[in-house]
DNA sequence: CCACAGGACGGCT
DNA sequence: AGCCGTCCTGTG
């Protein structure tokens, strides 16, 4: 339980640590966060367009009622993880991640919605952050709710049916380009329970692995980004061009395949892979590392 | 004009 | 089972 007040119709929680919503909204999980001012972050949760604001270890959220923020935000934002102690056991002898959790100690692994990350992460393929977001928020406008809010209009992130619905020729607006047909095929997979996602914290990793590789559009990389930041596993390492450069420079020296990245993370993090991973990729894109200019 | 970007698919050996 | 051309769009 997060202890937290209300004052104002905002809802003002103290003593979160370890959180940083640039780290946490930049870092490459999620395409929908936006500052709109300084300290002043704005992003789409389920139904809800949320606001929020964080200094000195007080996190700010406006027009928020206790029960949304309780039931959907806690376990979005993932506040009742104790980051202090996977920075303690990460850094130890490992002088490199150290230095990664330094650069972004405000990082939370957000526990998005299974068909947002899902959707989000099949766009992702062979696009950069930027255009990414941008098909994401077309895609949201074009097919999601609207949500009314003091500061506007919002979108909520369009669900399995609701795209799966759509027609290819409805798509081509966004500019998804081909992966337009992955999002319907795959929507269509999830609805019919093709894939029994919903199941998948019974299963062990490596079942889930290859369970999420029926989906069209999914593959091992894409796969792994769906699992982590929807949090249905943490013991996950998605390996994608960034993480092999930074990888070959701050451990290994060579560019290593993703295989061996995989083994090489398993056997070194272990079930804190996927929080490592994200350290790392956001210290190397920040510091644009192995980025050949 | 061409290369390439947080890859995956499908048809070929 | 592994290799490799191709996929849509935007940018350099």
């Amino acid at each position: 339980m997060v202890k937290s007040q209300i004052v104002n119709n905002d809802i003002i929680v103290d003593g979160i640590c370890d959180f940083d919503p640039r780290h946490t909204f930049e870092c490459g999980q999620c395409f929908r966060w936006r500052q709109l001012e300084d300290g002043l972050w704005q992003g789409v949760v389920r139904d809800r367009c949320v606001e929020l604001q964080w200094r000195d270890n007080r996190l700010l959220i406006h027009d928020m009622d206790e029960k949304f923020f309780q039931t959907c935000l806690v376990s979005y934002l993932d506040l009742e993880r104790n980051y202090a102690e996977i920075k303690e056991i990460l850094s130890k002898g490992d002088p490199v991640m150290e230095k990664a959790i330094e650069f972004g100690h405000g990082i939370r692994l957000l526990k998005q919605d299974f068909h947002e990350a899902m959707l989000s992460f099949i766009l992702s393929q062979n696009n950069g952050i930027p255009r990414i977001r941008q098909i994401v928020e077309k895609l949201c406008e074009s097919f999601g709710a609207p949500i009314a809010y003091k500061g506007g209009m919002a979108y909520s992130f369009p669900d399995f049916a609701q795209v799966a619905r759509l027609s290819i020729e409805a798509l081509k607006p966004i500019k998804a380009g081909y992966r337009d047909s992955y999002l319907l095929k795959a929507s269509g997979q999830a609805l019919s329970r093709l894939v029994d996602y919903e199941n998948f914290d019974k299963l062990d990793t490596g079942t889930v692995r290859t369970e999420m590789l029926k989906f069209c559009g999914v593959g091992p990389k894409v796969a792994d980004c769906i699992l982590l930041f929807s949090g249905i596993k943490y013991d996950i390492f998605p390996v994608d061009r960034w993480v092999k450069r930074v990888m070959a420079e701050l451990y290994l020296d060579y560019e290593a395949d993703t295989e061996t990245l995989s083994r090489f993370a398993a056997e070194k993090f272990g079930k804190l892979a996927g929080f490592a991973q994200q350290y790392l990729f956001y210290y190397a894109r920040e510091m644009k590392i192995g980025k050949v200019s």
